[in-house]
DNA sequence: GCTCCCATGTCCGAAAACGGCGAGACAAGG
DNA sequence: CCTTGTCTCGCCGTTTTCGGACATGGGAGC
């Protein structure tokens, strides 16, 4: 995979966000000191392809936006895909187990590879893989580190909108 | 490499070949049967792009060329190039051991992984991977089978442009 | 409650296998 | 002696295989 690929900064209470788009969808969104960072990412930088996902996620991050609307794009493989897709069908504000996620996908007892998948989204927040915790309610990881995940949960249950 | 690829096939006196254009340079040359064909092509067929190397390849094949003059583009590892390139400067008519091909390359002991990427030469017949055979004369081995190893040197020697 | 064990997909590093070899040892036959 | 043949063993880049580590959770045993 080494099509082209175009990349923005942005600055939020979260630290520093990289948004990485190939020309028609958002195909990666990455914070500071993120574990598995965008691989062979040969970008360009060009911030006009990002206008949508930046008024988004900006509005997101300030209550004002609970569902994105957007194109993405997330590269990975099958098994993967199935866990992403999954990920969007959780419901701003709700937390689901790992061993649920597994099920929802139609394989019961692969826990513990969606947990692999789900640290490996490559489009944080968009992908809400922090709405993902421990069957016992533990958080037990994020890639962007325990504290974000935590900020990410306590903003969607402020219900600001409300 | 999921570059798009243009193909032709061309009959001759040692069967079907197979070249394969990347646009602007040759990127590999099949025979029937070959050991190692070519991976991952995802190739177009594309008689235009093919000319110069159908028109000089009939040529050697009829004993009225005998250097080519091509571009060229064989992917493969450092090792892999810089064998493929000592092969270029084994003249018409001319075969040379492994070992000595080894020494060429600067790795006198590497012989045998020299014969490796010897056969794993993407060009055949271009790149005269057929010069080179075993330090006492013995033929060794050839992708596309012996008989069509002799019948290249054996065409080489046969000296009809003198 | 608590510990141990197992299923599960992917990545990564280590280790082993695999050749289009060649030099050296040794035997047999001229 | 010299030649020829067979055998064994070291060489080395590439490919394949293997074993662990992981953002877990359910069951068995105690």
């Amino acid at each position: 995979m080494d099509r082209r690929r175009y990349y923005g900064m942005m600055t939020s209470a979260i630290g520093e966000l990289m948004l990485i788009s190939d020309g028609e969808a958002l195909t990666g969104l990455y914070m500071n000191n993120q574990k598995h960072a965008a691989r062979r990412a040969i970008a360009v930088r060009d911030e006009g392809m990002l206008k949508h996902p930046r008024e988004q996620l900006q509005a997101y991050l300030d209550g004002e936006l609970r569902d994105f609307e957007l194109p993405l794009a997330a590269e990975g493989t099958p098994f993967q895909q199935r866990v992403w897709r999954a990920l969007c069908d959780i419901p701003y504000g709700e937390t689901i187990s790992y061993g649920e996620l597994a099920r929802r996908i139609g394989q019961p007892t692969a826990s513990r590879a969606v947990g692999l998948a789900n640290g490996q989204n490559p489009i944080s927040i968009v992908v809400p893989c922090h709405r993902v915790i421990g069957a016992n309610g533990s958080l037990t990881g994020y890639g962007g580190g325990l504290e974000r995940k935590r900020w990410l949960l306590a903003h969607e249950s402020k219900g600001s909108l409300v």
